[in-house]
DNA sequence: TAAAAAGTGAAATGCACATTTCACGTACGG
DNA sequence: CCGTACGTGAAATGTGCATTTCACTTTTTA
């Protein structure tokens, strides 16, 4: 798996179209990027076996179900140790209203991605999910005013 | 569309399932919702009428594509009149390393999410569009060391 | 240059699956 | 308390689609 050496033109236009739209039978995937049915499937699924490709999916459309604030919020440690870290992860694998957690260079130890109703809901989750663990030391927070864009897609 | 209102406990089963896998038979589907199929196959419908969820997706991972490196750009403008931003907004939406963008309260104005090869590249990329845009007065930048958490579920 | 290995695509196969229908239960408004 | 309107689910329907096979072409390697 994780395994680049393979991924040649073809590979690349199946995925440019798979993550845009999964929805298409594999004889229109493979008219979209000029092959046949029997070797897009066959990309698909060592593609599949390769972990390039998950699942399909259906994204949810944060504005459509109440979750239209976008927030970010830097959190800076009292200690890096590995336990504080395994704590930590496990807090934020806890909130589902955390949707990524990444750890960072630079001034802050952490940068995390919010997906909240408002305010309020940030404020809770924030005091509640992190700045109650006692490895935190402090926190910084940067609203989203709007997006400006948003894609999922990765670049091939 | 965007219409919360109708959002109950069935659909918000059906969307924690499809987040995360769409592959399933609208019948395994219902199995799983505790539901019939005639009943999801509605409802399914539904949710895509009313733009809460998209086509189904296959979701690419960066890494088993060379895209391994996660950076953060904040940039700061010269001037946040109109024609700015809409020269700013082109220019993001031309550079598929740039996946997010987020127009951001605090010190900076925008932030940036990028999926690069390698620092050389990302460094590729502010030069070529980012710094070049005229209407950018600066930038920061932050790495990722690593995902501490990464997911594309929506909290439903 | 020849033989082996890997990849390709047209066509055949069968079955799983989306979609519809219909009768019924339930909630709501007057 | 009754009628309307809406959501539900079991079952029937046809067909769209994944999957395989096989002969062929291209690439590799010795």
């Amino acid at each position: 798996m994780s395994d680049k050496s393979s991924l040649d033109g073809l590979d690349a236009r199946m995925l440019a179209v798979l993550q845009k739209d999964a929805s298409l039978s594999v004889a229109d995937l493979a008219e979209r990027v000029a092959s046949s049915p029997a070797t897009c499937w066959r990309r698909l699924r060592a593609l599949e076996a390769d972990g390039v490709i998950g699942p399909p999916r259906r994204l949810v459309d944060p504005a459509a179900v109440g979750r239209g604030m976008d927030a970010f919020v830097q959190v800076r440690m009292k200690s890096q140790d590995a336990a504080s870290r395994a704590s930590f992860a496990r807090a934020m694998e806890a909130e589902s209203t955390i949707v990524e957690v990444y750890a960072i260079s630079g001034d802050w130890d952490y940068l995390l991605h919010l997906l909240v109703r408002d305010i309020a809901d940030l404020d809770d989750i924030l005091m509640r999910r992190v700045l109650e663990q006692d490895c935190v030391a402090g926190t910084s927070t940067i609203f989203a005013l709007r997006r400006v864009k948003h894609t999922a897609v990765v670049p091939v």
